[in-house]
DNA sequence: TTGTATGCGTTATCAG
DNA sequence: CTGATAACGCATACAA
């Protein structure tokens, strides 16, 4: 087989037929008789023929393709997700392009301009750690592109997201702490600048004061959550402390897995002790000694979800763009981590 | 701003230029008159031009994308690995298409197929679990483009590979084993039709017949190392035995937490009753106590080595196409699991 | 330094 | 059922 590729003109010629012709046996035109197409899809294997998406794409206008903008690829939530997507997407004939912003609002930037002159069909983002500015999503909304955020979602922004019930949640572990007794509880989570720690910060809030126990400053730590931070802030922020905390609520199950294992290496026992209550329920929570309580995000759902209304959203390009808010499920998973016995 | 897609005859209209003149400008050529360059961007800027990718593909040829096929996105290593190939890729301005095969040859077959078709630049793969035919591989070898495997590859094919020596990762995993002084050491793997399987398989044997071990064929376990597969294993095949193995060496360390969990819920001492070894040094095996003895797998840099291959071979494709074997170093980690105090 | 002309491979329209 | 033709938007060889 040779490296010259081969383009319908080669087959119409061999064939005797017009390139107009060609082409529409090789997308089974109904129009064309069956011999015919049978005639051409031999020669199109038989010369190793491609289809030139280029030339497709640039008189039909469409890509078939998504701009995935993750924070990062390797996170078992945001795997998850993508695995979703994916699914989903290469389904319905969609070939998905990702790229990671690796928690910056430059590199974030630059993905969407990519994605945009990409001419993606639609764009699924979740945002960076540290966005504040949304500008760059401007092009997109202008050109009326789907857009459609998922778990990081901006505020701003007037676009379709995808998310979890964040207060609920936050609200949710926080009670079940309270429940079981705890009363001195620390929340670590991530920069409040994003919904999902916002939220799930004042459900924290509200649990407490709901149940007359006073919200402390002190109590609020907030950093990235990577294994450097949870190791300084529990050497630092917690164990330093005269009176230690009686339970300690993670927004990130890999977090809570490490700060657990810190705190056993420390000889203090969980949950009798301290509890930790985590967020996500990624395998690494129920490997744990103690297993880990958390809250159950269903990240491959999200990822179904997402491109699913992603690619509505293409088709039904002409309807005037429904905004709209899906909210999925996150339930509590109650473990050894917070149940003393 | 309207809807209305810009192309360079819109802005060199305005301009009283040629299309020429401004595809020159927009691309920074030197022999534009810098003067001339300034309008075009501000033009272009203020009409909301963007370059047309498929236009440019049809006319270049190329298509500055990289496809990646994966058995599946969402496992610690892998992701790893994606995102070591998407730092590198959009460093040197390449995108990625991803696409899972979910395990499936039919699904790696059909997604290879869909990456030709997408004229992607390369193609990065690694074998999905049952893969025996490697014909769909011929089309991106025929035409010569370039064609890169990493972890799980062929044997039969002649293109590049980036691996770790699996025959010496298994023999040292044994190795280390037989030092502890445990002798009944069963493996636990995946399909040994994969090199990667195999070859561990290999060491762990020839380990085993230095050390003057007798392998037995009960003492060697293959499944697919899913969660079910592993609890199943772990009930069926192992606690069932009159003389429990003394040890436990499992190819994949999200399998080795989970029987080390299962294995202590049934009141198995971990070491002294049963060791157990992980592979690839996912944090997962960091947290569980006691920690997992593991080997260290490079994903995140096998990522970047297997990209940035990628694309030289792209950007070299007049030289003979060299065919090479990159191996990467992988060292045992030796923790609480394995180590009697 | 800029312009002219042409082709990249496909598909839609219109005509037969 | 099939063919001729005209775009789609860009980049380059060649001319000026």
């Amino acid at each position: 087989m040779s490296k010259k590729e081969i383009t319908i003109y080669d087959l119409a010629e061999k064939l005797g037929l017009s390139a107009a012709t060609v082409s529409r046996a090789l997308k089974d035109h109904p129009a064309i008789n069956s011999e015919t197409k049978k005639k051409v899809f031999a020669l199109a294997k038989k010369m190793g023929y491609r289809t030139n998406k280029f030339a497709s794409n640039l008189r039909k206008q469409k890509t078939n393709t998504i701009g995935v903008i993750v924070p990062r690829l390797n996170s078992p939530f945001m795997s998850s997700v993508l695995s979703g997507i994916e699914k989903t997407a290469n389904n319905k004939g969609y070939n998905i392009i990702i790229s990671q912003s690796l928690e910056s609002e430059a590199k974030e930037r630059s993905n969407v301009f990519t994605h945009f002159n990409n001419r993606v069909d639609a764009l699924i983002v979740s945002l960076s750690y540290e966005t504040d500015n949304m500008d760059h999503f401007q092009s997109f909304i202008n050109k009326e592109i789907p857009l459609v955020f998922f778990d990081r979602v901006p505020e701003s922004i007037n676009a379709t997201k995808v998310v979890i019930d964040n207060f609920r949640a936050g609200y949710e572990a926080t009670l079940h702490l309270i429940e079981q007794g705890y009363k001195d509880i620390v929340h670590i989570t991530g920069n409040i600048k994003r919904n999902v720690y916002k939220d799930r910060f004042e459900g924290y809030k509200r649990a407490l004061t709901d149940h007359n126990i006073l919200y402390r400053e002190d109590n609020f730590i907030c950093n990235d959550l990577s294994e450097d931070a949870i190791y300084n802030c529990i050497h630092n922020q917690i164990l330093t402390r005269k009176k230690l905390p009686d339970a300690l609520f993670i927004t990130n199950d890999t977090s809570a897995a490490f700060a657990l294992s810190i705190l056993k290496e420390n000889g203090i026992k969980i949950p009798s002790k301290m509890a930790i209550i985590g967020f996500n329920n990624d395998l690494i929570s129920k490997v744990t000694e103690p297993n880990i309580t958390t809250i159950n995000y269903p990240g491959y759902q999200m990822g179904e979800t997402v491109a699913r209304i992603a690619i509505e959203k293409i088709d039904n390009k002409s309807e005037k763009d429904v905004t709209s808010t899906v909210i999925l499920n996150a339930e509590l998973v109650v473990r050894g981590s917070t149940v003393k016995r």
